[in-house]
DNA sequence: CACAACTTCCTGTAATTCCTGAAAATACTG
DNA sequence: CAGTATTTTCAGGAATTACAGGAAGTTGTG
C-alpha cells in the first residue's frame, strides 16, 4: 500500500467498518481512496495504491457505481476511466440513505403490504398481523419523512439540525396559538383551521 | 418450522434482510419470531419453532441481549428465561439507532478526531484531511441530533415528522420577522440578530 | 452434595463470501 | 481492419462465517 499515512489511516478504518456496514473491505478502502484522493482515480491507480488485484478493483468499483456513490470522469487524452467521491458530504449521506432504503427497507415494506391484506387463519397469526401493522405503520412514516426532507436544501437541513429539540418548542408554540385564537389564527403563514386529520400536516 | 403462515412469512423474510443488515439468518429469525409472538418465548421454544439448533439459538439470543433488542424475563414457578421484543416500535427504532451509531458510527468519529489532530506531511494528506474535517463535521452535526431527537418523546416526534417539510416554512417565517424587525425581534424566544455563526443554534 | 434444569463454550463441518489470475469482451487508434 | 489499451467476466482456491452437536459450566433444589 502505497499512500500517505493520514490517508492510509483513514482508508484501512473503512477497510475494517465495511464489514460492519454491509460492504467488503475492498470496497470500503476503494471507497475511502476516492473520498479524500484530491484528482479522480483511474483503476489503476486504485489497484496501485492500495495492493489489490485489477479485477478486485474492478468489481469494487462497479459496486460503488451500482450504489451512484462514484462519478465516472473522463480526462481528455486519456481512455482510462477515472473515478471521483461527490465532495458535498450532504449528497453522499442522501444518496447513501437511499440506496440503503431501496436495498433494506422497501422489501420489508412491500412484505409487509402484502401480509395486511390476508386474512389470518390462528389465534396467534392475528396477533402477528397487528404487530406487523405497527411496524408498517412506523416504516412508513419514517420513509415518508425521509422523502420531504430529503427536498430540503443542505443548508435548510443543516439549519434544522442545528435548532435540534428547539423546534419542539414551535409545536408548543403553535398549540397557543390555536388555542386562543380558535382556529383563525391571522398570520399569512399559518392560515388553516385545525381539521383533525390535517391538523399535523399544514403550518 | 412449526409457525402459523403469516408468522411463517414475516420470520422467513427476516432471516433472508439479517443478511443485509449485518445480522445472521438466525439472529434476524429469532427476532422476527419474538416480535410477532403474543407471549415472551424461551429459548427451547424458539429451538423449537424455527428448527435451530439450541446452542444456536442461545448465542442468537446472547447476541440480541448484546444489542438491548429483547428484554429478559423470568415466569412465576419456572427457571427458564423468557425473550420478549419491546412493544413500541418507536423504543425499538432508538435502541436500533443507538447500537448502529455506537458500532458504526462512534469508532469512525474517534477515528477522524484522532487524525485530525496530527500535522499532515505530505500535500496529498493536507487534502485528506481538509476531507476527514468535513466528514468529522458532518458526523457530528448528525449525531448531535440524533442526541437531541432521542430526547422527544415519540408523539411529538410523530407529528414533527409528519409535518416534514413544512418545518421549513417556520425557518422562512423566523427569517421575515427578524428582518422586520431588525435584529431585536419583540418576542421571548428569537431574540438574536444574525451574525452569521451563531444564527442557527438558537429559536 | 448429588441431581436436575438450563446456559455457555468449543469443535468440526458446511456454506458463503472474497479475491486473484487468466481469458474474454469492449473501446479506441492509426 | 489489425493492433493495442482498457475493462469485465469467470472459475476455482483461500478465508471467513454460520451452524449443529456435544462437553463443560451454572444455578437452583432436595
Amino acid at each position: 500500500m502505497n499512500i500517505p499515512p493520514l490517508t492510509q489511516r483513514f482508508v484501512l478504518h473503512f477497510g475494517e467498518m465495511g464489514s460492519r456496514w454491509g460492504i467488503n473491505r475492498t470496497v470500503g478502502q476503494i471507497y475511502a481512496l476516492l473520498y479524500v484522493s484530491a484528482k479522480p482515480l483511474n483503476a489503476d491507480e486504485v489497484a496501485e495504491a492500495l495492493a489489490f488485484s485489477r479485477s478486485n478493483v474492478s468489481m469494487g468499483l462497479k459496486e460503488l457505481q451500482s450504489w451512484n456513490l462514484v462519478k465516472l470522469i473522463h480526462q481528455p487524452n486519456d481512455r482510462r476511466e477515472y473515478f471521483q467521491a461527490p465532495d458535498d458530504v450532504w449528497a453522499i449521506f442522501r444518496t447513501l440513505a437511499n440506496e440503503r432504503r431501496k436495498r433494506e427497507i422497501d422489501p420489508t415494506l412491500s412484505m409487509l403490504r402484502d401480509a395486511l391484506m390476508e386474512q389470518p387463519s390462528v389465534a396467534e397469526d392475528i396477533h402477528a398481523q397487528e404487530r406487523m401493522k405497527q411496524m408498517h405503520g412506523f416504516i412508513e412514516l419514517m420513509t415518508n419523512w425521509l422523502d420531504e426532507v430529503q427536498k430540503m436544501e443542505s443548508s435548510t437541513l443543516a439549519r434544522l439540525m442545528q435548532m435540534g429539540t428547539k423546534v419542539q418548542k414551535f409545536l408548543e408554540i403553535k398549540d397557543r396559538v390555536r388555542q386562543a385564537f380558535g382556529g383563525k389564527p391571522a398570520g399569512q403563514g399559518a392560515a388553516t383551521d385545525h381539521t383533525t386529520q390535517d391538523d399535523h400536516g399544514q403550518l
